[in-house]
DNA sequence: CTGATACAATTAGCTTACGAATAAATTGAC
DNA sequence: GTCAATTTATTCGTAAGCTAATTGTATCAG
């Protein structure tokens, strides 16, 4: 069944993918999952840690764990809202900032890796498909 | 960048897949990441720790460890190898032979909400772009 | 104003998953 | 035949990620 190869393959290459970036992130002194994190503050500064959560899709719990960690580590700090007490917001330190450049690097030498004598018009289709995969995953859910 | 697009929808398919899986699991009392260690068992069972972890890509220890738990929860059995003390072999129990069913279940139903709306021809060029994938990530490392 | 309800974040307890160190058994070189 | 090197599995410490329960804060109905 095609079906059934194709959602293996999708599992081979996530396994792949979370190995190769452990042990890139490691050299970083970080953690796997962190690096999603760090992605959407640079993007954006002062997010909470509930619209951090809902942009990767994690447990409010796993961010909390997770942010208290990186605060530690000098890479993130949190405030509390003003408004709002319940509410902390997060930004990224200079530490934070500094490691844009390496997680980008790394993920770029990912992608050539990844699609390695891939051709473009294959990359449009591949592209398109896996749109729809995600559509279908995130609306019913 | 049509390559880190790619490259982040890889990462939300493979991050909702887990969720989808952890829920499904979880009502048969197993967690992320078991199930394939069963599927590599009903596949052919009297796998040693090392083969198993070689057809998963997982370490060692974390075989170990996940092996230890089934065996507590009497999903498999472990005999240590005649020939050679040091390997112990797996196999599955009755309880754990008759999540063979349930688990196919759940995998056909993830490929059914995945792939809907998503035409034959498109699958066979989607198999083949992720097959291309899996080999560069595969052989490189 | 007050009590119920909703919401944000944390904590506790579980498992996967990793690397490093260790233990036990086998194999190989000489 | 002996000792070193290799192989297999386990243990330890760390973190992600989950659920369930809890804490603190805000909001809303009456």
């Amino acid at each position: 069944m095609i079906e059934s190869e194709i959602r293996t393959l999708l599992q081979t290459i996530a396994i792949q993918t979370r190995k190769n970036y452990a042990n890139k992130l490691r050299n970083l002194g970080l953690h796997i999952g962190q690096e999603l994190a760090l992605f959407h503050l640079w993007e954006q500064e002062g997010l909470t840690q509930s619209q951090l959560r809902n942009k990767i899709g994690t447990e409010a719990s796993t961010m909390s764990n997770m942010l208290r960690k990186l605060e530690r580590d000098e890479i993130v700090y949190r405030t509390p809202d003003e408004r709002d007490h319940r509410i902390t917001t997060v930004y990224l330190t200079d530490k934070g900032k500094q490691l844009k450049e390496p997680i980008t690097q790394m993920w770029k030498e990912h992608e050539q890796e990844m699609f390695n004598g891939i051709e473009t018009k294959q990359l449009e289709a591949l592209r398109s498909s896996l749109k729809q995969i995600e559509v279908n995953l995130v609306t019913n859910k």
